[in-house]
RNA sequence: GGGCCUGUAGCUCAGUUGGUUAGAGCGUCCGCCUGAUAAGCGGGAGGUCUCUGGUUCAAGUCCAGUCAGGCCCA
């Protein structure tokens, strides 16, 4: 930046429209960033120092960024700006999330196609390349808010998910996994559509009018025992046993292949009357023995004779005969070799719930996650009676080859029923998904899908947990248990817009992972020169199979695109494959803070957590162990005002650029930070942003418009040698100065634990409180009467450092306004962001100062109510104030020259009348225990010690309170009361009022004499001719001459006698900065000529003239 | 259904390792003050700290549960 600043830039006044319409002066700074490239020239200026590293969680571009974009980039924001005051290099890398089904779904709408069979015809790479452009749909808006919030982003230099680089160390990094054994072939079941030929996604399950209320069987199936050998009974049964097991879904029954039991539920073999059948012969059997869980008895048997129970653990194993004898086919599960003894067993599932059916869950891995999951473990066969069409691919029964799932139902009850496996059967009415497309009934199906092995890396991956800093700190706990109940990763989507998978796979089931475009190149001969790493460029790369010679397809399936924002940390550079990346990746892994919000802990958060687990065991890539990421700081859901989401239906969605239009964004930033926790639910509410700037940026506006306008007129210079050291300069002065140094300390040690909302709030009361409504205005008369002397300087000096160090340590908050105000205190400097943080100078901070000035505040507050009580206006002055207190400490610094004269100036009142420890005459003591101290002491006879410390007697209270140890007697035996073990406190025994809070009892001397009414009327006067002056329009520097009139003797001695002659004409003129004062001896006329009642009608006339 | 978070004045939020009379800002009413501030200060009204149990001499704070809201996962 720039040193040729004019001099005139120096305490150059904030801009007028800046409280009003902050948003312009915004534009200006903005203007001012650009034009002098004040985040280049941050940038530079930390070359060669230490890292901070920030990774930037990629934002899709095809959607809007909206408020809660806002929170979660002034949070990151805020803590990059930080670190880079603190001297390191952060680097702030743009990127953007290009690739996954939302990106296909809006080009579908746009193009008005429908499903895979539209993208197909439509065409992969006419779609594709739309994708491409669709997702910079909203660049430019991002960008543009983005800059306009002050969020500090390398947008030269984005990292973009599509590009070749990017895919390329994708490819890489699966590759690796790959050669590690890491990634292998399974089945993922989820919602498949048969006729469109694809599975949904849950973001395509939660459409509009996906579920549906049908009708559909309920049945209760028969499972016979495969033996008529009964359980544990080791007796031949007439007949077998059955187990019961309920489904809603017959067409499911031929791919069974095991039922689940809960292990820890009880289930109970009964005996009950067989239903009696239509037309059966009176001879067949009464009864028959089943089996179901204890809880689902009742409902599901009526009447019953329970012969026996079991856990469910202990059911496992046992073997009963399939349903049905159709050869159906099996398909390979992938993710392990099936065992054909463990099929047509009951095993033991958690996920068995009591709420519906039998307890006993009909088991087809093909049809059901949680099915296939039980299979998975136990080795399981799986069953495929049903292929990916939604048809029978094998004829089961009467139901014939071909036929649709939902067309089988009754055919296969029927079936059922006739071989007598039917208990009970009925239709019932629930709500079925389908596609949202075709509106065919979904079913659930296991189709092929590639998986990373996780599970291997999962106490890596609690490891690295543990060691980092996640803020608030519960997500730890959260996030471990998440990775405890890991699984393998599905990062297989059937779709077409996503990193395709670098495995290609021969008609023999070889795999090859490809880590880049040059190994394939190798691999395949040669790439046509138009070469695309998308589909369908890619899937037309034939590869010969190494091991067998046929020909390698490229499997079909893309990428999850989790999986590409979770590879940023190397792909972002390149890595391996661009020069240089591999320098850029030790540079800048792990990452010193990430920052997104609640909902990337199963995204972002997991994703960069499992890559990072695995990148760290590569030895090549020399990597620290360790998480990926040191500290993440999590932010909450941003609601409306009334806590309710935000959404377009219901129309309460906050437009950033309207808030900021309106507010600014420094306030827009402040509210969003301050108002409470980031990570807790922000109800925005507007009337926040006015109360935000209405307090706090008004404050501090004002403080420096105050400073400003009296350094310009007396021509302050912050580096005058003849300023007083701080040593030298009055007590309030030194007050402010060690003040300062506390907020210093506070503010860096809330930045340095990610605390922003605690920085924020330090930095408020700071300015709000002690800084404008104490110090300015205590001595704002300091600024403006008489000449430039020592203690003006002092004066302006003190609250130039004050307006300084607020500048630099908002900085980081409120980007703006601190620049405001910093190229205005420090032209010349550079940009306050490239500043350094300012350091606490520690041997300034005075706590004895502090502590004074606490009871000073104490004071005042106890003393405005008193003149309330009395019924004495401030201006009126008196003659003493009485103080009583039984705290040593407190009288101590009471009684300093400092603390007297602020108490009492502020009070107007003359002197202390008294200032003194308890006299037995108007006060007395009284105590109670110090519960805190003496609790810990004596634990359990406390309740007795405070009865005998309310009743103490004013001998020992004194003692205590003069800081010696008392003997009482609690319950008979002897207690040695320290005098921190009681809270002595002071309470009146006078009759006239007083004030108190226990420990201070203030009164006040209210007699009045002559001189004192006198002053109270001069002081009068000057208020009213202060107002006078501002109402006529007067600049405060100008001069006047005063001509009154008045016909009250006591006003005329009080305006124009000199001190000399008791009254208080110098002390009239000099604050109103009269040259001359004159008294008529008539009354005054004119249009110009004010009147007053100063009060019991005593009145004053004036007339006033500007002196040019 | 599981895990986690939140619940304190009309509203937004503080409340330290448990310690006796639970605070602030905004809003509201009364008064004061004002030569930076359409500001400031004092006072009043406004609380069964969601509820129920428990631990403890002592619970807004710890424990168990309940209700309500939220997030994530099923």
């Amino acid at each position: 930046m720039s040193n040729a600043v004019p001099s005139s830039a120096r305490f150059a006044p904030l801009p007028e429209t800046l409280s009003s319409a902050p948003s312009k002066a915004e534009l200006e700074i903005l203007e001012l960033w650009r034009r002098e490239k004040t985040f280049e020239h941050l940038q530079t200026s930390r070359e060669g120092k230490k890292a901070f590293v920030f990774w930037e969680g990629p934002p899709t571009a095809n959607g809007r960024p909206g408020i809660h974009h806002v929170l979660a980039r002034t949070l990151k924001d805020a803590v990059c700006r930080y670190h880079s005051m603190l001297g390191s290099r952060v680097e702030r890398k743009a990127g953007w999330d290009t690739h996954g089904l939302p990106v296909e779904l809006e080009v579908e709408k746009a193009l008005g196609i429908n499903g895979k069979p539209g993208i197909e015809s439509y065409g992969v790479a006419a779609f594709n390349q739309k994708c491409r452009e669709s997702v910079w749909k909203y660049r430019e808006e991002w960008e543009k808010l983005s800059e306009r919030i002050g969020y500090w982003l390398d947008y030269e230099h984005p990292y973009v998910t599509y590009e070749a680089p990017y895919v390329e160390s994708v490819w890489n990094l699966l590759a690796r996994m790959h050669e590690n054994g890491l990634i292998y072939r399974g089945k993922r079941v989820l919602p498949y559509c048969g006729r469109c030929g694809t599975g949904l996604s849950s973001h395509e399950l939660g459409q509009p009018g996906v579920y549906k209320d049908v009708q559909d069987p309920s049945v209760v199936v028969r499972f016979r025992f495969a033996t008529r050998w009964s359980l544990g009974l080791g007796v031949q049964a007439e007949q077998p046993d059955s187990f019961l097991a309920w489904t809603t879904t017959p067409w499911t029954l031929p791919s069974n292949i095991a039922l689940a039991v809960h292990p820890d539920r009880e289930y109970v073999r009964a005996r009950v009357l067989l239903p009696a059948a239509k037309g059966a012969p009176s001879s067949s059997a009464q009864y028959e023995i089943v089996w179901v869980a204890e809880a689902r008895a009742k409902a599901m048997l009526g009447e019953y004779e329970e012969l026996e129970r079991k856990p469910g653990r202990e059911l496992e194993g046992v073997r009963y005969a399939p349903l049905f004898e159709a050869h159906v086919p099996e398909a390979d599960p992938g993710a392990w070799r099936p065992h054909g003894d463990a099929s047509h067993r009951v095993w033991a599932a958690e996920y068995v719930t009591m709420d519906d059916g039998t307890g006993i869950v009909h088991q087809a891995p093909s049809y059901g996650a949680d099915d296939w999951a039980t299979a998975q473990r136990n080795r399981l066969s799986v069953l495929q009676a049903v292929g990916p069409e939604g048809r029978f691919v094998v004829d089961v029964g009467p139901v014939k080859r071909g036929t649709f799932f939902k067309e089988a139902d009754d055919a296969l009850m029927e079936d059922l029923k006739a071989r007598g496996l039917v208990f009970k059967k009925s239709r019932e009415s629930h709500s079925y998904p389908h596609c949202w497309r075709c509106s065919t009934p979904l079913f659930y199906f296991a189709t092929p899908a590639w998986y990373i092995r996780t599970t291997q890396l999962k106490q890596r991956m609690l490891d690295a947990n543990a060691h980092v800093r996640w803020v608030p700190d519960e997500i730890e706990k959260r996030f471990g248990e998440w990775l405890e109940n890991n699984i393998d990763w599905n990062i297989s989507r059937d779709r077409y817009w996503g990193t395709p998978l670098p495995f290609w796979v021969c008609e023999n089931g070889h795999e090859l992972a490809v880590g880049g475009s040059e190994e394939l190149k190798k691999l395949c001969g040669a790439l046509p020169k138009d070469f695309d790493h998308h589909k369908p460029s890619v899937d037309q790369i034939e590869i010969p199979c190494p091991q067998c010679k046929s020909t390698m397809r490229r499997t079909p399936a893309v990428l999850d695109c989790w999986f590409d924002s979770g590879a940023m940390p190397f792909a972002q550079y390149g890595w391996p494959h661009v020069a240089g990346s591999d320098a850029k990746v030790h540079d800048q892994f792990p990452a010193s803070y990430i920052c997104e919000g609640l909902d990337q802990t199963r995204g972002w958060f997991y994703t960069l957590h499992a890559i990072g687990a695995f990148a760290t065991t590569l030895p090549d890539a020399k990597l620290p162990d360790g998480p990926a990421y040191k500290t993440c700081l999590v932010n909450g859901l941003v609601l409306d005002k009334d806590g309710v989401k935000m959404s377009k239906r219901l129309g309460n969605v906050i437009d950033p650029w309207k808030v900021i239009d309106e507010h600014g964004t420094d306030a827009v930033r402040w509210y969003l930070l301050a108002s409470a926790a980031p990570w807790l639910p922000k109800k925005f509410d507007p009337a926040g942003l006015s109360e935000v700037r209405g307090r706090f940026f008004r404050a501090l506006i004002n403080s420096y418009q105050f400073f400003r306008e009296y350094a310009r007129i007396d021509g302050f210079d912050p580096n005058s040698k003849a300023i007083p050291e701080v040593a030298a300069r009055p007590e309030i002065d030194r007050w402010l100065v060690s003040r300062t140094q506390s907020l210093c300390v506070e503010v860096r040690d809330r930045f340095d634990n990610f605390d922003l909302t605690a920085a924020a709030r330090a930095i408020e009361t700071f300015v709000v409180d002690e800084l404008s409504n104490w110090y300015i205005r205590r001595n704002r008369r300091r600024f403006w009467k008489g000449d430039v002397g020592a203690d003006k300087l002092a004066a302006f000096k003190t609250l130039h450092d004050a307006l300084h160090t607020v500048a630099l340590t908002m900085a980081p908050l409120a980007p703006f306004l601190s620049e405001m105000l910093w190229q205005r205190l420090a032209p010349g400097a550079g940009s306050v962001h490239v500043q350094l943080f300012p350091q606490a100078n520690t041997k300034l901070v005075d706590r004895d100062l502090e502590r004074s000035m606490q009871l000073v505040e104490e004071l005042v507050v106890m003393g405005r109510a008193l003149r309330e009580k009395v019924g004495m206006k401030t201006r009126q002055p008196l003659r003493a104030l009485h103080v009583r207190a039984s705290d040593a400490e407190a009288l101590r610094l009471l009684a300093t020259r400092f603390a007297g004269e602020q108490v009492l100036d502020e009070l107007n009142v003359k002197q202390w009348g008294s200032l003194a420890a308890d006299d037995g005459k108007l006060v007395r003591l009284t105590a109670k225990a110090n519960f805190k101290v003496l609790g810990k002491k004596i634990g359990g006879r406390m309740k007795a010690a405070a009865a005998a410390i309310a009743v103490l007697d004013g001998e020992r209270l004194s003692a205590l309170r003069d800081g010696k140890s008392v003997a009482i007697d609690v319950e008979g035996s002897a207690l040695e009361l320290a005098p921190e073990d009681v809270l002595v406190s002071v309470e009146s025994r006078a009759e006239f009022p007083v004030e108190t809070d226990g420990r201070f009892v203030l009164w006040l001397d209210t007699a009045l004499d002559t001189p004192l009414v006198r002053e109270g009327l001069a002081r009068e006067a000057v208020s009213r001719l202060n107002a006078l002056r501002k109402e006529r329009g007067l600049e405060v520097e100008d001069r006047v001459r005063l001509t009154l009139f008045t016909a009250d003797a006591d006003v005329r001695a009080a305006v124009g006698a000199a001190s000399a002659q008791g009254g208080f004409r110098e002390l009239v003129a000099a604050e109103t900065l009269a040259v001359a004062l004159e008294c008529a001896a008539a009354e005054l006329v004119g249009d110009d000529v004010a009147r007053w009642d100063l009060g019991d009608g005593r009145t004053l006339s004036a007339s006033l003239e500007r002196v040019v």
